[in-house]
RNA sequence: GGUCCCAUCGUCUAGUGGCCUAGGACAUCACCCUCUCAAGGUGGAGGCACGGGUUCGAAUCCCGUUGGGACUGCCA
């Protein structure tokens, strides 16, 4: 028994959309449920006003931080023009297809008032010749009923008359998505068809052009069985839009989201493993993923939860792999790739790795992208601290008693021992004798200190920076604060 | 307008006629922990759109209503 053949078929019209992300994940899990199942990558660029060539590149490396990885492909539909002109010239032998000179216009002024949509067949027995300016129609069945068998939705049903005679070749002579998509899928003898519900109308005609195909060409291949996945939608339930919505995978990538955890996410809309753990790992995605199970409804795109997935997701990496892995983001010189448009605040010979070491366990459980973690720990690296202004106002400003505090801690952290426990009980003392509980008198310092009031634990924070760095930046909060 | 799809907490979902006093997760609220912020722990609030059937019994099946959405291109 041969396995389900699926493909993705995404056109290089943008960047890679979340939508598109979690079909390809769809169709891939279905192929490596099976262990002969195969997944191919084919990229749909007839429409070449809109392709651009890194568009291209952009679905690639994008479906290769998700891991999934290819069978077969990537195929590109601009290499298969000689298929498409043979699929036509057989249509037209066939008698499925001909040739209209309607112009946008004339079907206007046709239509009127006439609400009924689509072509309303006025060339259909004109049995025009191919001309300067004809398209070519694929004649669609006017009666009967055209089941579409969907996994997901079980059938469905679209009455033949409701079809209209769609356009199949420009009259430019470029192939139109139905035909190259149908060619192609029927060429690669495809068996199941997993893309979002938004193709659901497409469907019916593509069984019509699938059957007219298998018709004119001698061997019939069997028609694939069809799955469209619940649209994804932003909060006014709208289609993810990629204008208005944050759409673009690469940007989720550039943030610090783990392809890991993206790919949980991603699963998550739509499906849901058994049981009550959310958190799943990719093989227990493969062994669990049915089709039949993909809900009906459309799923909100819910970025919150994706970033406390990812959460989880960080936290669970070893120490060094948390080193390793935010390298991007805390080192990109020394990265082959690095997010574009994010910079870590700090340059190559400020930076110091083993500090940098010591200091992720501190951030590794605070945050929850990779993106976060420069802001938080920029104070070990750049000098002088980069003050928070209504920070440093709220925590020492022109206050006696905050000033007080920090000259205190100049004296006592001279003396003191240098380790966080230390440095700890210092404080309270400190504290204390100002009538002040550590809450309050650890604030100044911290400030004084790392810029901000909030951070990773400060002791520590403080061990790791020196005794010298310390006292330094103390004493200059302190003349900040008195001038 | 036409065709088609969909309908369980704010969100993602579990639920396939009795196990449902509707479960989990995110978000939210409270409390605990606590040097800040997180993380973590405990607890709370919050949902079967509505109306009819079918059935001993319905979130689950059927019909209708309402609401939302997709498509309706010589884009994919």
């Amino acid at each position: 028994m041969a396995g389900p053949r699926v493909r993705f078929a995404p056109s290089p019209t943008g960047y890679f959309h979340v939508g598109s992300a979690r079909s390809a994940l769809f169709n891939w899990l279905v192929a490596r449920r099976d262990p002969d199942g195969v997944f191919i990558l084919r990229i749909e660029d007839t429409d070449t006003e809109r392709n651009r060539e890194e568009w291209v590149d952009g679905i690639i490396s994008a479906m290769n931080w998700l891991g999934l990885d290819l069978d077969e492909g990537p195929f590109r539909q601009s290499d298969n023009y000689a298929q498409y002109a043979e699929s036509i010239a057989r249509l037209i032998g066939g008698g499925h297809l001909y040739y209209c000179d309607c112009t946008g216009d004339d079907l206007a002024a046709r239509k009127g008032d006439n609400k009924t949509p689509g072509y309303d067949g006025h060339c259909r027995d004109r049995d025009l010749g191919h001309g300067p300016a004809t398209a070519l129609r694929f004649k669609t069945p006017r009666e009967g009923v055209t089941t579409v068998h969907d996994v997901i939705r079980g059938d469905v049903e679209f009455a033949n008359a409701t079809i209209d005679d769609f356009v199949v070749a420009k009259s430019s002579g470029a192939v139109l998505y139905a035909l190259a998509n149908v060619t192609d899928d029927r060429n690669d003898r495809i068996t199941h068809v997993i893309r979002g519900e938004e193709h659901l109308s497409n469907a019916p005609k593509q069984m019509m052009l699938w059957e007219a195909l298998n018709h004119v060409s001698g061997g019939a291949v069997a028609l694939p069985v069809y799955a469209h996945l619940p649209l994804l939608v932003n909060e006014q339930r709208k289609k993810l839009s990629k204008r208005k919505d944050p759409v673009a995978t690469e940007s989720y990538r550039d943030q610090g989201y783990l392809p890991e955890a993206f790919v949980n996410y991603l699963a998550l809309l739509g499906w849901s493993p058994r049981g009550d753990q959310e958190i799943v790992a990719r093989s227990t995605l493969i062994e669990q993923f049915r089709l039949e199970d993909v809900s009906h409804s459309p799923a909100f795109f819910d970025v919150k939860k994706l970033t406390h997935l990812n959460g989880e997701y960080i936290r669970m990496l070893t120490p060094d792999e948390f080193v390793e892995r935010s390298a991007p983001w805390v080192r990109p010189w020394s990265c082959e790739w690095r997010p574009t448009d994010r910079e870590p605040g700090w340059s190559e010979s400020q930076f110091d790795g083993e500090l940098f070491s010591k200091v992720a366990p501190l951030v590794q459980e605070r945050v929850a992208t990779f993106g976060e973690i420069a802001p938080m720990i920029g104070f070990f690296f750049v000098d002088p601290v980069a003050f928070d202004e209504p920070a440093f106002a709220k925590s020492i400003g022109n206050d006696p008693l905050g000033q007080t505090l920090l000259a205190v801690a100049v004296e006592r952290f001279e003396e003191a021992e240098w380790s966080a426990a230390a440095l700890h009980e210092a404080t309270i003392e400190i504290g204390e004798a100002l009538g002040l509980v550590l809450r309050k008198a650890q604030a100044p310092i911290r400030c004084a200190v790392t810029g901000a009031l909030v951070g990773p634990p400060l002791f520590e924070s403080l061990e790791l920076l020196g005794r010298d760095r310390t006292l330094q930046r103390l004493r200059e909060a302190l003349a900040r604060s008195s001038k």
